[in-house]
RNA sequence: CGGCUCGUAGCUCAGCUGGUAGAGCACGUGACUCUUAAUCAUGGGGUCGAGAGUUCGAUCCUCUCCGAGCCGACCA
């Protein structure tokens, strides 16, 4: 009666054919290791080699296609490098009387999906499709859930999954059906791992610093909240580790770097995802002039390491990394895409700035917001090819060294690429008394009404009394990055498992709760596969149309159950 | 948070000024020893996202909710 079970009758078939295996004596899901010697990729590039010596290979992946004949047949494995088409004879399979591999395993109780292992060698069939001729098939892995089915022919790829709900929440699936996607995902392992070889060649220290942290410090955002119950204290979820590393210069190391994960509480979109990854580092005796070089370096040889060339797509726009990047201070910058000169302009004139502008600006914004407002709004987008904006005002970095000409200002960078922030960098602030100020000008801040006003650190305080060298650090947002660098244009297309609202199953109630109230349970299916999936949903329903309904699906369905009486049903829905 | 679009079979998608649904692939059965989006024959499969309303009757109209995407706001 598979019509009244959750599952689908392709999911059903897949079990029976689990239990048949079974009875043959065949491990759906053996535990032996298989002795695979070649992956797909092997083969191809050594194809005619290995076909023309008839190169013996053990190979194992996924069914992804099957064209079935009368005793010969093909199949698509995938493995992880790709996909190569093997050949399965009935005879070379089942070279015995007993035909019962070929005949029943492999046609009618496997299935797209499956994993399986093949032994056989290499060869090229009459229409010259590379092909593997199998010797010996063995089942690895049964598949119950039918993959969707996506066709190919002549690179041209037929009703591919592109729904991005089923693509993000089961990214297992979209990995299968979809090879391209593991791409994006191989690079950006080829990104960090470009930029640790380059960090270790120069000799600074990969380190970990606390997620859980008591003081949500380093950066201006909403920090998660949760509760140690041993100590019984709030901590926070980091939202920056910057402080952390500073400590560690302050400690003696000469640079430190970390790729952390940073989470913050606050909107999702195109390009932010509440956990993100941040890459820090903080290097003794630079400055951030020096730092401007290194990441122009890092950058050009994260770009060198996965194009060969460092002009990478990204959307309709070429950009270029190469050396060196385009350098401009946040007041020319403005002066260039608004005419206007703010320096030694007071709060007020800058309001009456943004006002000319028609840039937004309120009360509680001091001078710094004001001047991110204008170079937000009027500058960043037009900031395509790499750019570092220099001289950030003093405002809005807290914990950056003011310029060693300007006290109004910070040497502080940011790199903005297609009109993104890339990178933020500093000379760090290594004055305790200076820093100690700066985080009391922003307990200020947030008693005016600012919300992002950082909070003080007072065990950071105490460790720049200690004395830090001058020092640069800097940060890079991983996922940006990739998204660059592989032309992406969505967050969710770097992370394997963006944020997702959870599903919601749809409420059902026990058999139990049906029959407590007399209702048989031969009856409970028709009436869940009817819309009733709860005890509840019965109430008021009119017991005619009910009736009707009911003995109507039993009848349609062929289901030859005994119908209940008029009575019966009044009683179901009175409950 | 606001605007727009979407949600129909396992997958990709049609459909209907309102009369409980179709295709291709997949799946079942049968045929077929080099196929390749295999082919041929045949068959089964659907609470049309959820709920409420209007109606004799809703997959379709109205409202609410859930989920997704895009744009904007906010936030970095």
């Amino acid at each position: 009666m598979a019509i009244l079970e959750e599952l689908s009758e392709q999911e059903i078939i897949r079990r029976q054919s689990l239990d048949e295996l079974r009875n043959l004596g065949i491990d759906p899901y053996p535990a032996a290791m298989y002795p695979v010697t070649h992956t797909t990729e092997d083969i191809i590039s050594n194809f005619e080699s290995m076909s023309s010596l008839q190169t013996n290979v053990c190979v194992a992946g996924r069914i992804m296609a099957r064209r079935i004949m009368g005793s010969a047949s093909f199949f698509e494995l995938q493995d992880e490098k790709g996909k190569i088409q093997v050949y399965v004879k009935r005879d070379d399979i089942c070279p015995g009387e007993d035909k019962t591999l070929y005949n029943t395993v492999f046609k009618r109780l496997l299935d797209i999906g499956d994993i399986v292992g093949v032994k056989g060698f290499v060869f090229r069939t009459q229409m010259g499709e590379e092909s593997v001729h199998a010797q010996e098939l063995t089942l690895l892995s049964k598949s119950i859930k039918p993959l969707p089915i996506v066709k190919e022919k002549d690179g041209q790829v037929f009703d591919a999954v592109t729904d991005a709900e089923l693509r993000y929440r089961q990214r297992y699936v979209d990995l299968v059906v979809n090879p391209h996607v593991r791409e994006v995902f191989i690079k950006r392992s080829k990104i960090i791992n470009t930029m640790r070889d380059f960090f270790n060649s120069k000799g600074y220290l990969e380190v970990e610093t606390p997620i859980l942290q008591p003081i949500p410090g380093g950066a201006t955002a909403r920090p998660f909240m949760t509760h140690h119950n041993a100590l019984d204290i709030p901590l926070y979820l980091r939202i920056a580790n910057e402080l952390y590393l500073k400590r560690l210069i302050v400690g003696g190391f000469n640079g430190v770097y970390e790729f952390a994960k940073d989470f913050r509480n606050e909107g999702m979109d195109r390009t932010h995802n509440p956990e993100f990854t941040v890459m820090e580092i903080y290097v003794a005796y630079k400055d951030y002039f020096w730092m401007m070089e290194f990441t122009e370096e890092m950058l050009e040889r994260v770009a060198l390491a996965l194009h060969g060339t460092t002009k990478v797509t990204i959307g309709d726009k070429e950009v270029d990394f190469k050396r060196p990047f385009r350098r401009l201070t946040m007041t020319d910058a403005i002066k260039e895409h608004t005419g206007v000169d703010i320096t030694g302009k007071t709060e007020d004139e800058l309001r009456k700035i943004c006002k000319d502008l028609g840039v937004d600006a309120d009360e509680t914004m001091g001078k710094g917001k004001l001047i991110d407002a204008i170079f937000g709004e009027k500058c960043e987008h037009h900031m395509i090819q790499p750019t570092f904006i220099m001289d950030y005002p003093i405002e809005m970095s807290p914990l950056c060294k003011r310029h060693r000409s300007n006290p109004e200002l910070t040497e502080r960078f940011e790199l903005m690429v297609n009109g993104k922030e890339l990178c933020n960098a500093y000379s760090e602030l290594n004055d305790p008394i200076d820093q100690m100020d700066r985080f009391q000008d922003q307990l200020r801040l947030s008693e005016k009404g600012d919300d992002e006003a950082m909070f003080i650190d007072l065990d950071f305080v105490r460790s720049l009394e200690y004395g830090m060298p001058t020092c640069s650090g800097m940060g890079i947002g991983i996922d940006r990055l990739t998204m660059f660098m592989t032309n992406q244009p969505s967050i969710q297309d770097v992370l394997f498992f963006p944020q997702m609202r959870p599903e919601k199953k749809a409420q059902k109630d026990t058999a139990e709760a049906y029959t407590s109230k007399g209702i048989p349970a031969d009856w409970v299916p028709v009436l869940q596969k009817m819309g009733f999936n709860t005890m509840a949903s019965l109430v008021n329903v009119a017991p005619g149309k009910l009736f009707n309904d009911i003995c109507g699906y039993n009848k349609k369905n062929k289901l030859g159950l005994a119908n209940p009486s008029m009575d019966d049903v009044k009683r179901w829905v009175e409950q």
